[in-house]
DNA sequence: CCTCAAGTGTACCGTTCGGTACATATTGGC
DNA sequence: GCCAATATGTACCGAACGGTACACTTGAGG
């Protein structure tokens, strides 16, 4: 068995990372977090921003499946799955170990837009919204493009009041605008 | 003349963070930066963090006094203003010195919920809440509470898109979606 | 059984961290 | 002109930072 100690790594990684940031972590606690070794770490990883990547990119992984096959186990009709988008947001918001989005955290510590973890966080969402843009342009929408940046929209703002604990229920919010926006497409309202 | 040292300080601290980010910066850098020496920094605070949780305070006076001057500069009537509060954002984004919002970037650094930075961050976020809230109230809005937390969302996440570079207006995406929800109360669309 | 890749623990590198000590300017009010 | 208050530069503290060196252990495959 090779139980492959990089992915566990990873794995285990991010989860420090998303609780704790990533500049307020250092590789010694990194060690003692995850049990694997600095010598291992450093065997698979040249440099501790290496690690961020590859996290990040588990993350997107995750996270992207995640929510698709939520979206896609409440609605079978396009339209209905954008706003079963909102259902899943608030699923998530409610899990203990809910803590924001990765994404909007790590370009938040990492401002240069020249560096890779910023480019990585901007093409997660980018990948949402085409994502988005195609169950649109499958719901019939006018406009696709404009209400699928106008839901990504209401998604991240949800996501910020729900990290920072300014509403209650912040995915309901957003779910009643998202109601509005996508009404001529939903079928039997 | 006595230009008060410690002002000085902490909006000349407030840009350096607002650029670089709180735990990246350190407070070596902001004596470089700032010119102000070591000494005379830990004569006014006593700890970085009581220096970050003044900055933070000044952002939130210098940045609610001007969204919402610039609101009422906008528009006379309720509605009005809070349909302006997307054109004000979108000023915003287009200056060159546009990096994010500085409280979402701080939660993001300092997670922990007993934290004063998370308090004071989340505060802001609610100052807001009550003023949309007084305006959504004045504008005549049945669920007036509601409406100014929709109205949030759209905000926060307009913001998050902005500084993450996803869309080339999320204050037009933004503000077309609030149209909808303030079309109710818009006087003469 | 031996090999060899993969993982471990520990000690260490130079640098930077937040924060302090202290002796020296600078400066407005009396 | 003198006194405080307030600034400064510099040197320093112990701890933590990201990262490396090296000798050692583990374990599956030929």
């Amino acid at each position: 068995m090779r139980p492959n100690k990089r992915d566990e790594l990873v794995s285990k990684a991010l989860n420090v990372f998303y609780r704790s940031g990533f500049h307020a972590t250092g590789m010694d606690t990194l060690v003692k977090e995850t049990g694997i070794s600095k010598t291992s770490i450093y065997k698979h990883f040249r440099t501790k921003d290496d690690l961020i990547i590859a996290v990040l990119r588990l993350r997107d992984e995750n996270f992207r499946s995640w929510l698709f096959s939520r979206m896609a186990a409440l609605s079978d009709a396009p339209a209905g799955q954008l706003l079963a988008m909102f259902t899943a947001l608030g699923e998530w918001f409610g899990k203990p170990e809910f803590a924001g989005c990765m994404f909007i955290k790590a370009s938040a510590e990492f401002q240069n837009r020249a560096h890779p973890v910023y480019q990585q966080s901007t093409e997660h969402k980018q990948m949402l919204l085409e994502h988005f843009t195609g169950l649109a342009k499958a719901a019939g929408a006018s406009d696709p493009a404009g209400l699928a940046r106008q839901l990504l929209t209401l998604k991240e703002g949800a996501i910020v009041l729900a990290a920072m604990s300014v509403t209650p229920d912040p995915a309901g919010d957003a779910r009643y605008t998202a109601r509005m926006l996508l009404q001529p497409y939903l079928a039997g309202g």
